[in-house]
DNA sequence: GCCATTGTTCCAATATTTGGAACTTGATTT
DNA sequence: AAATCAAGTTCCAAATATTGGAACAATGGC
């Protein structure tokens, strides 16, 4: 979510200038992105002509930019493609007719979780909200068990460089206590958000990953803690875990036999 | 869909290998993207650093290129912060209780609609896998009504350089019918999609524009032929030409008192 | 071990980007 | 109606990145 500084080359300032405008709490004008982004008026003016031309942008009468469509047909093919995604459904499915609750696929990205898919509980009040929205790993139920399953080098690696910011009472601000969780993780095959993220919502997790570790990622199911028990969590815990397990076991049949994954 | 031929400038190559990446059936290696991009080795060596660099791209172990996560990123702060999608959203969901069959939010770009919002009949089977989609305008319920509300001259350009291919027996491949129809569209506020695009299914559609007709689109009630028939699509046809309006008024109010739209 | 295929690096010629300043445009005030 | 101000657009020599061909690894069949 954050740009680290600098943006390298031509390709780098363009799509830092469009995560600017599509991280905007709404549109912005010329002068609004001139500002922020601080670069000279030409080049920026001529770079927002080349993200218009290219559908990356879209700039309407009264001037605004805001995010352009064609951002979301080259998601959309990249989602409805998308190997893992694929693989994880059938079981995401099931594990929802078991519990009735949202269920969760996610996939780690540097320090964080990318939400992949969803399926929703029951009333489907609102689809697709999460699906591509980033959540820190050391708070979220698929970030912890996704560091579980990495090789300890790059966990200590990613461990260290984390900044614990607290978000709710129960948010891991403690490094040595993350860590020890972590080890209880990589044991128990399962692990739980105890309201670290948001207060009220509670889920059991599992890891997905494959052979080699390139890939590392959850299963969740997430509850309003009000309404299932902590207990009713841990219930389910084996069957996520048998989720997570079986994912993991088709990306390795999936990757191994050939080189192409299609 | 279809690049058109030059890709202009550097960012515009750029995002036609991004975009070819995206929308090839599985991971490409390295020599399947030179050959169908067509560029030098070097040039698309580089290009490709450059966007897997930027999370556009990501490439494994084995040297598949396949689509970042990033992409997913940008695009859900893209459709969360959609002024257009927040606006119509309460008024799907009403279409939606009202009939119990998928409602489908799209606007115009181009030749094309692309789906912007969609809120699922009953049973939640799949969810978001149309958000980002794009469709042909001459042979989709949304596509009609969109036609239907474009200043004369805008339209007949658009409609001059239409290819209408067939998808089904009942897509239009007569040019003045299809005029014919959207004038009667124009006329009632309403239109229909009479299995025109896929077997199986029809939807009746109404029109979704702004003020100065800078943005347009429509909402619509998708269902299987079979289950539900032209009859009741009619009877719904009101109530999704007061969607639309209800819709066209927000962002009319949303537009004119002040220069932002935030 | 050799050949074929695939991926990576290098570098002078070329095209693009850069960034400051000057120039429109349009709204608001005097 | 003229003056003022802010926002957006255009221009161009200097700096920089891209280009594209060819040489160089790495991989893996035979």
């Amino acid at each position: 979510m954050v740009d680290d500084g600098a943006a390298t080359g031509t390709l780098g300032k363009a799509i830092a200038t469009l995560s600017l405008v599509c991280e905007a709490e709404a549109p912005l004008r010329f002068t609004d992105i001139l500002e922020r982004s601080g670069q000279p008026r030409g080049t920026l003016h001529r770079q927002l002509t080349h993200l218009v031309a290219e559908g990356l942008l879209d700039i309407g009468r009264d001037q605004l930019y805001a995010p352009g469509l064609r951002l979301l047909s080259l998601a959309a093919s990249a989602w409805s493609r998308n190997e893992m995604r694929r693989l994880a459904e059938p079981h995401l499915q099931a594990l929802n007719a078991l519990t009735g609750e949202t269920v969760h696929l996610g996939v780690l990205r540097g320090a964080e979780i990318v939400y992949l898919d969803k399926v929703e509980g029951r009333q489907a009040i609102r689809m697709y909200s999460q699906i591509g929205r980033a959540s820190p790993v050391y708070c979220t139920g698929i970030g912890k068990v996704a560091l579980s399953v990495l090789a300890a080098q790059a966990r200590a690696v990613l461990l260290e460089r984390l900044d614990l910011r607290r978000f709710t009472q129960n948010t891991h601000t403690d490094l040595a206590a993350l860590v020890r969780e972590i080890e209880e993780i990589a044991q128990n095959g399962y692990g739980f958000d105890r309201e670290e993220h948001e207060d009220g919502i509670h889920c059991v997790a599992a890891p997905i990953v494959s052979p080699d570790a390139s890939l590392a990622g959850g299963v969740s199911v997430t509850a309003p803690s009000f309404r299932v028990a902590m207990a009713q969590m841990a219930d389910w815990a084996p069957a996520v875990r048998d989720a997570g397990r079986a994912v993991s076991r088709d990306i390795a049949v999936r990757m191994s036999p050939r080189p192409a994954w299609g």
